[in-house]
DNA sequence: CGGAATCCTTGGAGATACTG
DNA sequence: CAGTATCTCCAAGGATTCCG
């Protein structure tokens, strides 16, 4: 269905648009350094991620873990005690997405060498 | 260096802070669309992205491309004539990243069927 | 402890007009 | 044609307070 020659032996949509609908999420502030705490342990408190990122505002850190919830990337975990206790963890989805962001991870290091530094 | 038994098997930092960095670019408006744009010919001109993107505004596509520019993303030809001619074109860099934002895609369009869809 | 509600602030995006 | 220069505007982030 695509037969002009010029688009042939090119790789037609490198990147696709599919992309911006998880980078609308990951894209936000925080989203990836959430998901990378949320690697170190099986599971992770509330009070622990806003440790490890000490900027983060709860606000925001509520926000996030609800949008990465709601998308199916974090499960929660909520244990009806006095103090509450709340525990993040990351869906097999949500690991499988690690994988891949390891490769652009090398891609980074890489490029951050090759860059021109035209300035 | 790294010996508590509980980080043995888990894959540390699946997701570096380095991704932080190219987000900071590619989680920008339209600087997907952007790349995705100059991946169907070798050259194109500004013209030719407004075109294909008609929401942008040039104030924010002449930013971007600023900007991937700057990262050493997409490399700029300009024809000292009247009118002036300026094309665009991916570095090879921009088109390894494409590679592996393909892969992420992939993820994606199976990440969108197993959402818990819990609304 | 883990948030929700509220208010405040800012920067990034958009529209418009102009220029080499 | 390919931008730059201004201006406006609003959503997203941040700080604070309070609550189950």
């Amino acid at each position: 269905m695509e037969t002009e020659p010029e688009k042939e032996n090119r790789v037609r949509s490198q990147i696709e648009c599919q992309v911006d609908e998880i980078w609308s999420i990951l894209g936000k502030t925080w989203a990836l350094l959430i998901l990378k705490k949320l690697t170190e342990n099986e599971v992770t408190r509330f009070s622990e991620i806003k440790k490890a990122i000490p900027e983060i505002s709860n606000t925001v850190l509520s926000d996030r873990l609800h949008q990465l919830e709601e998308q199916g990337l974090i499960r929660k975990k909520v244990y009806a005690q006095v103090p509450i206790r709340v525990e993040y963890s990351l869906t097999k989805q949500a690991i499988d997405l690690g994988k891949i962001l390891e490769g652009l991870d090398r891609w980074v290091i890489k490029w951050r060498k090759e860059k021109p530094r035209k300035k």
